[in-house]
RNA sequence: UGGGGCGUAGCCAAGCGGUAAGGCAACGGGUUUUGAUCCCGUCAUUCCCUGGUUCGAAUCCAGGCGCCCCAG
């Protein structure tokens, strides 16, 4: 059951967690979802000699998620991190947290799209359920750190922790953890974020025998099964797909849609119209969403391009505070995509006002825009409007 | 029923006697721990119908049917 490490079998650095406590000393919680990276984790560390505690969370569909490949946090995946924990002989809790996922991200998730806004609610997650709750769990069973399989760095930086994307650039995922404050990045760590490819995680599971090391990445909305999340917004939003009229940006009526939680802005497969000559590209484009009249406006990819956008509820992390003169930064508005050149300006409101350089398609309220310098994330905020 | 025009896939649309372009939509797949975008693939044995001419017709001819415009 213990892995028997051979002198020749070295394991990959790692800085630790804690500067100047032994390994031993320090007592880590692993957010263990039950996937390769987290299960990578836990099991490296504990190879490292660190007093790991297992906790996975139990986020939703008690009992009735099992099997379903790619999920996390139901199911089949507590079981898996149950093993690994136990294969690992480390102490494991699950936590049943699904009134709380349920009221902080599925609800959440439910009234943006009938709000006509597309919400991410990974970022929901890590900013409620996993940051703050899991975290303040984790102070209570005497952690000194809570790690997570995340691809992100954190480094110990002249005016505090600082956020960093992982060394591997594909796998980053330092867009979902925007809203992370100073004081939880103080006890977050990522050991994941330095290795230079999920290759090495992967290895990192063979090499400890963890029978997860060849599961496959978990991705779309974890509790949405089969892609279909307007499915999920109806159960919980009984009645929330009303039909509705498409509409060109004159608002000559084009056709009709099932329901405005269908959309997001720049979609363009789903609208079902065709036809129409003159330009070179006819594709027509989910310009912006009307909750109110439960209307799609439409238009051509050249209308898709926004100029600026106002955020809510800004997360700065920079060393410098965010002041009223616009600063130049690097921001990403979705998780893919490099990140594109823009100035910033807080607002009162605890906001900030966002100027791109060039016209960004695809923007849409809900989504967040994410501030770099390089590899360092200088925070984010949730995209409130857009428009200018 | 005077004149003119048109009928090609769900929509738009090339083709003008040599064996059905393209775009949009749709569908399938790839990329992706949010939604999208993007990329790749599939999608008319058949051109309103019926005859005819021709080695060969969506393309020419005749007759139907349907639609549009102008003039009434």
């Amino acid at each position: 059951m213990s892995v028997v490490l051979d002198q020749a079998d070295v394991l990959p650095v790692l800085a630790p967690l804690v500067a100047g406590k032994a390994p031993a000393d320090t007592r880590v919680v692993v957010a263990m979802s039950g996937g390769v990276d987290s299960s990578a984790t836990a099991a490296w560390l504990h190879a490292l000699g660190y007093d790991v505690i297992g906790i996975t969370l139990q986020l939703y569909d008690h009992g009735q998620a099992v099997g379903r490949k790619g999920a996390c946090c139901a199911g089949q995946d507590i079981h898996d991190a149950r093993d690994v924990a136990a294969g690992l002989g480390i102490p494991h809790y699950v936590l049943d947290y699904e009134s709380r996922f349920r009221d902080q991200v599925m609800d959440d998730f439910a009234d943006a799209y009938l709000r006509g806004e597309t919400p991410i609610p990974c970022v929901r997650c890590n900013q409620t359920v996993k940051f703050r709750d899991l975290l303040a769990t984790a102070r209570e069973l005497g952690a000194d750190v809570l790690a997570t399989g995340h691809y992100a760095r954190r480094e110990e930086g002249a005016a505090g922790p600082e956020l960093r994307r992982a060394a591997d650039d594909g796998r980053d995922q330092s867009y979902f953890l925007f809203t992370t404050t100073r004081d939880q990045l103080d006890l977050l760590r990522f050991p994941l974020g330095g290795l230079p490819d999920k290759a090495a995680t992967r290895a990192l599971a063979q090499r400890f025998g963890l029978r997860v090391a060849d599961k496959p990445d978990s991705q779309d909305i974890c509790f949405v099964p089969d892609g279909d999340y307007a499915r999920v917004i109806e159960k919980l939003r009984p009645g929330a797909a009303e039909p509705g009229d498409i509409v060109d940006m004159e608002g000559n009526v084009l056709g009709r849609h099932k329901g405005i939680i269908h959309y997001t802005i720049g979609q363009r497969r789903g609208l079902g119209i065709g036809g129409r000559t003159g330009g070179e590209d006819d594709a027509l484009y989910v310009i912006r969403l009307d909750a109110d009249r439960r209307r799609v406006i439409v238009g051509p990819r050249a209308a898709l391009g926004v100029g600026a956008i106002t955020l809510r509820e800004v997360n700065w992390l920079g060393d410098a505070p965010l002041g009223a003169r616009p600063v130049p930064v690097m921001v990403k508005v979705r998780s893919t995509h490099r990140p594109v050149a823009v100035t910033l300006a807080a607002t009162e409101d605890g906001g900030a006002r966002l100027v791109f350089d060039q016209p960004e398609p695809g923007v849409s309220p809900g989504q967040a825009a994410v501030f770099y310098d390089g590899d360092r994330v200088l925070g984010g905020g949730w995209i409130a409007a857009t428009g200018g």
